[in-house]
DNA sequence: TTAAATGATAAACAGTGTTCATAAAAACAC
DNA sequence: GTGTTTTTATGAACACTGTTTATCATTTAA
């Protein structure tokens, strides 16, 4: 009797029509205008029922947070065919950076939320395992680079960080709307995406100095 | 007759009540849960009565930026005492730092919100000048560094962004938690605060490398 | 003293996340 | 097939949210 396995596999099916609708709104109207209502409208059930398969709201963003980090891997996937070290790091910046625009609601539910990362602290016991992936994915690289004569000085894990952080910090800001009103771009002279990747190129071009 | 400035001046009194309340209880019980009411009742007024003197609450959000911008200008202030640029770059940026774990709830009203940012976006006239001022003061400073030597082939704007990217990064992934779920943080090996200094210093590091 | 303007508020509107008693449907035991 | 238990779904409610409006009291102006 296969009842169990069906009802199981019957419920996953609901969590995957609730995620995948949940997802889709966030991309219509942005992560903070939807609403369980909303979810619950769109897959044409009670908001209630929507409670049967998440145990709260948080939940649902979790479940999307984590499908996001798997989006986000495969965004990299590609590059880790490029044999030059040093070339795949410019590579993933770039990566990085097109991701964050072209999914900004996302990355913001990544990178940017602190509810995700609440939520995951609460089951201390458990790894991150999509976090890691993505960061070891750039400590190897930048490993790789110092048996090329990159950064030898350096620690591989500081200066994994310190990449990340600048990545980071440029893509945040770019969508939190504070790249748009510096001087310089409030004048028009430049176009956002320009700055992006003309900061990046700078950051990598200070990177590139620090052979042997 | 000054009955009319007296009555801007109870406007003005009524307004900053109202700001100084908000302000605590967002450093008290987190930024997104201090509601209207929350502020109403701590000021012992109606939630109807807070409208006539703010349009709504973004009107609030973003007063309280502008203060905000006030209080980390003041924390830079005492930087520009210091004669050398790159010493006094390297104070900034710690400075930078201890502002934003000190004041986490403002920190992340200042640059990590996109509300300010968009109802600053309203009134597209007005010229941002809080924010300019501390980037400038950035700008400045680096421009200095390269005429002692440091950064020559690199464009002052351009090198200001990387910097800021930098270090907004660094505190935005602290703030949001992420920093907290890297590998070697989760295994306790390293506190939060000396990984935040460490990496700032890889990045001082890194700059230190491009002099002449 | 009367008329107009201002200040403050209770009540309501439309929305939010979440819980719970109730009803319908499916699974199980006999 | 009947009766019982478990699962699934929901309407209604609770305690919130930001905001608007009609109403009332107070202060200013004529």
């Amino acid at each position: 009797m296969g009842v169990r396995e069906r009802k199981a596999r019957d419920r996953q099916e609901m969590r995957d029509i609730i995620l995948k609708s949940a997802y889709h709104l966030f991309l219509e109207k942005g992560f903070a205008d939807v609403s369980i209502r909303n979810v619950a409208e769109a897959i044409e059930y009670s908001p209630a029922t929507i409670y049967l398969y998440f145990k709260d709201k948080n939940e649902i963003i979790h479940a999307l947070h984590s499908q996001g980090f798997g989006l986000l891997n495969k965004h990299f996937q590609p590059l880790y065919k490029i044999a030059d070290p040093f070339e795949r790091l410019r590579e993933m910046g770039k990566a990085y950076i097109r991701f964050a625009i072209k999914n900004a609601e996302m990355y913001k539910l990544l990178f940017v939320r602190s509810e995700p990362m609440d939520h995951l602290a609460g089951c201390e016991d458990k790894n991150w395992e999509e976090g890691d992936s993505a960061f070891n994915a750039l400590s190897q690289t930048i490993e790789q680079c110092k048996q090329k004569g990159y950064f030898k000085k350096f620690d591989t894990h500081q200066f994994s960080m310190m990449v990340w952080s600048f990545t980071h910090g440029l893509c945040a800001l770019r969508l939190s709307g504070h790249l748009g009103r510096v001087k310089e771009e409030r004048e028009g002279k430049r176009k956002l995406d320009q700055i992006m990747n003309e900061t990046l190129e700078t950051f990598i071009h200070t990177l590139e100095k620090l052979k042997q």
